[in-house]
RNA sequence: GUGGGUGUAGUUCAGUGGUUAGAGCGCCAGAUUGUGGCUCUGGAAGUCGUGGGUUCAACUCCCAUCACCCACC
């Protein structure tokens, strides 16, 4: 049996959102989830413990900026990420194809791969598909994916076409270099904004069959609407019987939008971003705690809800941490806000359970008010 | 008491005769979607201690006065 297969409990007869459960060798995870972000081998600010209380399931780590510093070596010799990390759930680790596209001013691409002028000293490196395997076979996360090409926002054809190609051709190589039997390969599908390539590359990866799929290069900067347009195009070509998840995503309402559209894992570094600059979640929508409205307010960040923030702190001292600069400040927002996205997940996958996702979803967007906040696609419209 | 120094935004200071007096920090707000982010962007805020005078023109020069600081009696 491969390193991590996808079992589909459970169907929602109205839309594409399903609840599973992905088996991999450290544990299982429930789908659909979503997953904090630790680009340096931790969720910034969080331990491992407080992660684990939170109800994270599986965390991200970053092939690019571990492969810089500490080197991948140094993490095989502590036992991989889990033994240096000291987590021992499910870990997913990005292949570097985003950094690629993020830093792009310090890059020269070819078709064996990417040079780098890399960020903390200057000096050269390269990364291609076979380079990218190798760091994260000694990472050791359950979860690796393809080294990709992710095309911008905005992006012609062509160009998104190019892209989309030179990606499968490096998703073919990833996984002929791919040799860690207890780690599972994901392909990326990419595309730009043209549903026709997102359905040519859905297809053309699902016949290269790999353990589940990323869908890159969406959430750069295009208005939502035109994420969901692609996500409706391409969602029908993903094989049934593995992991479909969303690169980048997001925002609550961008996260049960997935869901409703059959997606099953989302990363996002949002959550755990806002809050080190004093914005949370909640269910109403979003608390700019930072600000002077909330000087005297001795409730929690949000009624009702179980997170160690909530049930300990109030917002006028939490504004005051975060106004004297003090760390604990970023690490209280956070905890609530991993916190909020894990129920909201949990919560998305016990209405999929009980055949009430469509009021689920109804429930959310009656409650959370979106007004000034996330809202992508009224800057472009 | 004598001599000297300093008074400019909330604060620390720049500005020595010429557009609408500036900066850092603070304050207020906005941004943030596979993390180069305790970051980035924007905004509000000053009867230039006070009162006279010189000058076409004064934060700037002169006089007085008040406050604070230093030194010496």
């Amino acid at each position: 049996m491969a390193a991590v297969h996808y079992e589909l409990i459970r169907q929602c007869p109205h839309t594409g959102a399903r609840a599973g459960i992905l088996h991999t060798p450290h544990g299982q995870v429930e789908t659909p989830v979503y997953m904090p972000v630790g680009t340096q081998a931790v969720v910034k600010a969080m331990t491992s413990r407080e992660m684990a209380e939170i109800g994270a399931q599986i965390v991200l780590a970053n092939t690019y900026h571990l492969h810089l510093r500490p080197g991948e070596d140094l993490i095989e010799k502590a036992g991989g990420l889990h033994g240096f990390m000291a987590w021992d759930k499910p870990i997913l680790t990005d292949s570097g194809g985003f950094q690629v596209f993020s830093l792009a001013r310090l890059r020269k691409m070819t078709e064996e791969g990417v040079r780098f002028r890399n960020h903390l000293d200057g000096s050269e490196l390269f990364i291609g598909p076979e380079e990218a395997m190798a760091i994260q076979q000694k990472l050791g996360a359950d979860i690796i994916m393809a080294f990709d090409v992710c095309s911008p926002w905005p992006c012609e054809e062509k160009d998104a076409k190019r892209d989309m190609e030179r990606t499968h051709r490096w998703a073919a190589r990833c996984k002929k270099a791919h040799s860690r039997p207890d780690q599972a390969l994901f392909g990326i599908v990419q595309g730009g904004f043209s549903k026709e390539l997102r359905i040519e590359s859905a297809r053309t990866l699902r016949d290269m069959d790999f353990s589940g799929y990323g869908i890159g290069g969406l959430s750069v900067g295009e208005p939502k609407d035109i994420m969901y347009e692609m996500l409706d195009a391409l969602m029908p070509e993903m094989p049934a019987d593995k992991p479909r998840y969303l690169m980048g995503v997001g925002t609550p309402d961008c996260l049960l939008e997935g869901v409703a559209r059959g997606v099953d894992m989302f990363d996002c570094v949002l959550a755990t971003r806002i809050a080190r600059n004093g914005t949370v979640l909640t269910g109403e929508g979003r608390l700019v705690v930072r600000n002077a409205t909330y000087r005297e307010d001795f409730r929690p960040l949000e009624e009702g809800c179980d997170c160690e923030t909530c049930q300990h702190y109030t917002r006028a001292y939490i504004r005051h941490l975060l106004k004297a600069g003090e760390i604990t400040g970023a690490r209280l927002c956070s905890i609530h806000n991993l916190r909020y996205l894990a129920r909201l997940m949990a919560g998305a996958r016990e209405a999929i359970l009980n055949d009430r996702f469509p009021a689920y979803l109804n429930d959310f967007y009656s409650r959370f008010d979106m007004r000034g906040a996330f809202n992508r696609s009224e800057e472009t419209a």
